[in-house]
RNA sequence: CGCGGGGUGGAGCAGUCUGGAAGCUCGUCGGGCUCAUAACCCGAAGGUCGUAGGUUCAAAUCCUGCCCCCGCAACCA
C-alpha cells in the first residue's frame, strides 16, 4: 500500500460559448466513473477537466451580450463547473485557460518553441468565417458563403506563426506502430495515418491576429495563441508544468497522463498535435487516447440549430443525478455512437433501475423486517442454491475489473446489473415467504436474508463509481459501510445480527411513460421548423444586401425562356439534375441542384428562366452551360421561374 | 470509383478483429409466485444475420460484386 500507483486522467476542456448539453456532459460523467473506479481499486488518481475559454467566437458572443469576455466566459465556466458538480463528478482540478499561470506557462512554451525553431512566421490566406473562426478555401465556400453555417466570408489574409509538423511526423508514425493502444478504439487508428499521417501533415497555424481574446504572445504581441497550442497544453499547465524546468511534484508524478479522455471529433489533435507539441517539448507521450462516440438525440447529432437539445440539469430534474449517470454510461456503446431519447429513460428507469434493482432492495429490507424485525443474521444454514448465488457475486467483482480495463463502461455497469438479477432469481429459488411458514425454517430463511443483505453490499459497492449516490442510499438502508474493493471478494462481510433500516425507501420510483412525454411537450413547446402548412404564414427573408451594380453591368447578363426538352439525374450526385435546354434554335445542356425539389420527369416540358452567357463550368464532372433560375425559400425549398404567360423558347427577359 | 459509419427476430443494440451451436434489453404470448415499486422468476413464439457469389469440413464473422440508410466532403452556375 505504501506508494500507491498513480493515475492520472483527463477529459478534453469545455468551450465556454455556451451551456453545454448531455452530450458534453457525458464525457465528465464517463471520465468520473473511470476514476472513480481507479480510485476505488487503489489507485492515487488525479483527474482533471475545465474550460477552453479563449476565441473570437467567445469575443462576439461577449459582443452580442453586451459583457467582457472575461465576465462571459466566467458567468460560463461558472454555469459548466455547476453542471459538472450536479453530476457529481469528482474532479481533482478544474482549470481554465485564463488561469494566469496557464497563460504564462503557454507564453513561455510558445517563446521555447519559437527559439528552437519550431514555430516560423508566415501568412494564413483564405476566406474567412467569423462566427466559425475558420478559414476556407475558395472550392469549399457555398455560394461564397461558409460552408458549416452559412454566413458570408471575407477574404482575408492574415500574418501567423505556425508550426513545423512534418518534422516531428516520421517519429509520431513510429509511435503510434510501436504503441497499438495508444489511440483508441484502433478503428480511429487508421484513420489518422491513412488521412493524416501518411499523406504528409500541414504546418498548424498556432497564433491570430485578428483577435484580441487570447494568449498574447509575449515576443509579438499583436498575436494572440490560437487555441490548440493554447487548449491542448492545459493537460501539463494544469498539474503544475514549468517549461523552464521548474515544474510541480505534482507534475513530475502525474505526468505522461494515462488517458485523454475525448470526444472523436477531435481525436486528431489529441493524436497528431498534440504529441507533435509533446516532442517538440521533450516530454512523454501521454499514454493513452480514447476518442468516445457520441451521444445522439433522437435521429441526428444534436445541436442547438436543430432543437433537440438536452441538458443534463433538465434530465436530473426529471429522473434524478444517478439515473441520467445510469443512462449516458449505459447507453453509451464502445464505438458507435449512442442514442438517448425520453421514451427510452423512462424505459431504462423503470426495468432497470426501479424493477431489477430498486425493488430487489425494497424486498429484502421488508422481508427482513417482517421476519425478523430488522434483524440480518447469518445462521450458516447453507444450502446448494447458495452456491452460485456467492459464486456469480464475488464473480462480478474481476467482470467489472476486466470490462473498466479496456474502458467499456456500459459493459461494466451490465455485469453489476447481471448481479442484481441473480439475487430477484435467488429469492424466487429459495421462497422466503415459504420458509417463513414454518418455524423450523427460520434460520435457514435468515441465512437466505443474510445472503441477500450480503449481495447487495457487494453490489452497491462496485456500483460506486457509476451511481455514487445510490449506492449510499443503499448502503445506508442495509447499515453497512462501503467494502473496501480487496475484500469485495469475501463473502460474508456484512456484520451478522446487524440491523437494516425499518422503513425501506424507494431508491427510483416507477415513471408513466405518457405523463413524462406530456411534461416535455409542455415545456418543450412545438418546434418551430416542424413543417407545418396549415399556418401559411409567410417567412420574412432579408438577404444579405450585395453591392449595387450599374446598369451597364446588369446589361452583361442575358436572361432568356428555355423549354426543358430532356432531363436526367446527374449519377454520383446527390443533387444534381442534368437538364437539356431548347433556347432559341439551340439545345444546351445545364446542370442544376434542384434534386431535392424537382424529379426530371416534372421537369421535362417546363419552361424555364435561363442566364444564358455565363460561362460553362463542369459540376460533378458534367458540363453545364447556363444556369436554370430559382427562388429559393428559408427552408430551401426551390421553385423554378416560368413565365406567367405563354412565352416562345429563346424570348429574352430583360 | 470522394471519405467514413451502418443494414442481426416488432423496437433498440451486442456479437464480426481472433470463423465453430444467433445473444442482450424492451415489447408480445403462456405459466409460476405473492416478500416487493402491478414488481420478481420460468417458458414460448418470432431472425433467409441487406443481397448475390466465393473460400472453408464449418461464415453474421474472411474475400468479391451489388442494393439501401446515415454523417462528412463535394459539386448546389
Amino acid at each position: 500500500m505504501a506508494d500507491k500507483k498513480k493515475y492520472y486522467i483527463t477529459t478534453a476542456i469545455a468551450y465556454t460559448s455556451g451551456k453545454p448539453h448531455i452530450g458534453n456532459t457525458y464525457e465528465i460523467v464517463l471520465a468520473d466513473s473511470i476514476a472513480r473506479f481507479k480510485r476505488q481499486q487503489g489507485y492515487d488518481v488525479f483527474f482533471q477537466t475545465g474550460t477552453d475559454e479563449h476565441g473570437q467566437k467567445i469575443e462576439l458572443k461577449a459582443q452580442e451580450a453586451g459583457v467582457t469576455c472575461q465576465e462571459f466566459v466566467d458567468n460560463v465556466a461558472g454555469e459548466i463547473k455547476n453542471i459538472w458538480d450536479l453530476m457529481n463528478t469528482s474532479y481533482d482540478k478544474f482549470i481554465r485557460t485564463t488561469d494566469k499561470d496557464h497563460e504564462a506557462q503557454v507564453q513561455k512554451i510558445f517563446k521555447k518553441l519559437y527559439d528552437q525553431g519550431d514555430i516560423y512566421k508566415g501568412y494564413y490566406e483564405g476566406m474567412y468565417c467569423t462566427p466559425c473562426e475558420s478559414f476556407f478555401t475558395e472550392s469549399q465556400l457555398v455560394d461564397g458563403k461558409c460552408p458549416d453555417c452559412g454566413r458570408p466570408c471575407t477574404p482575408a489574409k492574415e500574418e501567423a506563426y505556425f508550426f513545423k509538423m512534418s518534422k516531428y511526423a516520421p517519429k509520431l508514425i513510429e509511435y503510434i506502430n510501436e504503441h497499438p493502444e495508444f489511440i483508441q478504439p484502433v478503428s480511429r487508428k487508421n484513420e489518422m495515418m491513412n488521412n493524416f499521417l501518411l499523406p504528409g501533415l500541414q504546418d498548424l497555424c498556432v497564433s491570430r491576429t485578428s483577435f484580441k481574446w487570447g494568449i498574447p504572445v509575449t515576443f509579438d504581441p499583436k498575436h494572440v495563441t490560437y487555441v490548440w497550442l493554447d487548449a491542448l497544453t492545459n493537460y501539463i499547465t494544469g498539474i503544475g508544468y514549468d517549461c523552464d524546468g521548474e515544474s510541480s511534484d505534482l507534475f513530475k508524478k502525474n505526468w505522461p497522463a494515462d488517458l485523454h479522455l475525448i470526444g472523436k471529433d477531435i481525436i486528431r489533435f489529441h493524436t497528431i498535435y498534440w504529441p507533435i507539441f509533446l516532442m517538440a517539448l521533450g516530454l512523454p507521450l501521454p499514454k493513452q487516447v480514447f476518442g468516445h462516440p457520441w451521444l445522439l438525440q433522437g435521429d441526428g447529432k444534436m445541436s442547438k440549430s436543430k432543437g433537440n437539445v438536452l441538458y443534463a440539469d433538465e434530465l436530473a430534474e426529471f429522473f434524478g443525478v444517478d439515473a441520467v449517470r445510469y443512462f449516458v454510461l449505459h447507453e453509451m456503446p464502445f464505438e458507435n455512437d449512442g442514442v438517448i431519447t425520453w421514451e427510452l429513460m423512462v424505459e431504462r428507469l423503470n426495468s432497470e433501475l426501479a424493477n431489477t434493482l430498486g425493488n430487489l432492495v425494497n424486498r429484502t429490507i421488508s422481508m427482513s423486517n417482517k421476519y425478523f424485525g430488522g434483524e440480518v443474521t447469518n445462521t450458516g444454514v447453507n444450502e446448494a442454491v447458495d452456491e452460485d448465488l456467492k459464486a456469480v457475486v464475488t464473480g462480478t467483482v474481476d467482470k467489472v475489473a476486466a470490462k473498466m480495463e479496456e474502458l467499456r463502461v456500459a459493459d461494466a455497469m451490465t455485469e453489476i446489473f447481471n448481479l442484481f438479477k441473480r439475487c430477484n432469481k435467488y429469492i424466487d429459488e429459495t421462497m422466503p415467504w415459504a420458509l417463513a411458514k414454518d418455524e423450523a425454517k427460520k434460520d435457514r430463511l435468515a441465512t437466505v436474508l443474510y445472503n441477500l443483505v450480503e449481495s447487495i453490499c457487494i453490489g452497491a459497492t462496485l456500483l460506486k463509481s457509476f451511481m455514487p449516490e445510490t449506492t449510499d442510499r443503499i448502503l445506508a438502508q442495509l447499515n453497512a459501510s462501503e467494502r473496501a474493493y480487496e475484500n469485495l471478494k469475501n463473502f460474508g462481510l456484512y456484520p451478522s445480527g446487524n440491523k437494516v433500516t425499518e422503513k425501506p425507501e424507494i431508491l427510483f420510483a416507477r415513471l408513466d411513460l405518457k405523463e413524462v412525454m406530456a411534461k416535455v411537450a409542455e415545456r418543450h413547446p412545438a418546434q418551430p421548423e416542424e413543417t407545418q402548412t396549415e399556418e401559411k404564414q409567410e417567412d420574412i427573408i432579408d438577404l444579405e444586401p450585395k453591392a449595387e451594380i450599374t446598369f451597364e453591368d446588369f446589361g452583361k447578363l442575358q436572361f432568356q425562356v428555355g423549354e426543358i426538352i430532356a432531363c436526367e439525374e446527374v449519377k454520383k450526385s446527390k443533387k444534381l439534375l442534368c437538364s437539356q435546354v431548347k433556347v432559341g434554335s439551340k439545345v444546351r445542356q445545364i446542370v442544376s441542384g434542384i434534386k431535392s425539389d424537382y424529379t426530371p420527369e416534372q421537369m421535362v416540358g417546363k419552361k424555364v428562366m435561363v442566364v444564358t452567357n455565363l460561362k460553362p463550368a463542369k459540376l460533378a464532372g458534367v458540363l453545364s452551360e447556363g444556369m436554370i433560375l430559382c427562388a429559393e425559400d428559408a427552408q430551401g425549398r426551390l421553385s423554378l421561374m416560368v413565365p406567367e404567360r405563354e412565352m416562345p423558347a429563346g424570348a429574352e427577359i430583360c
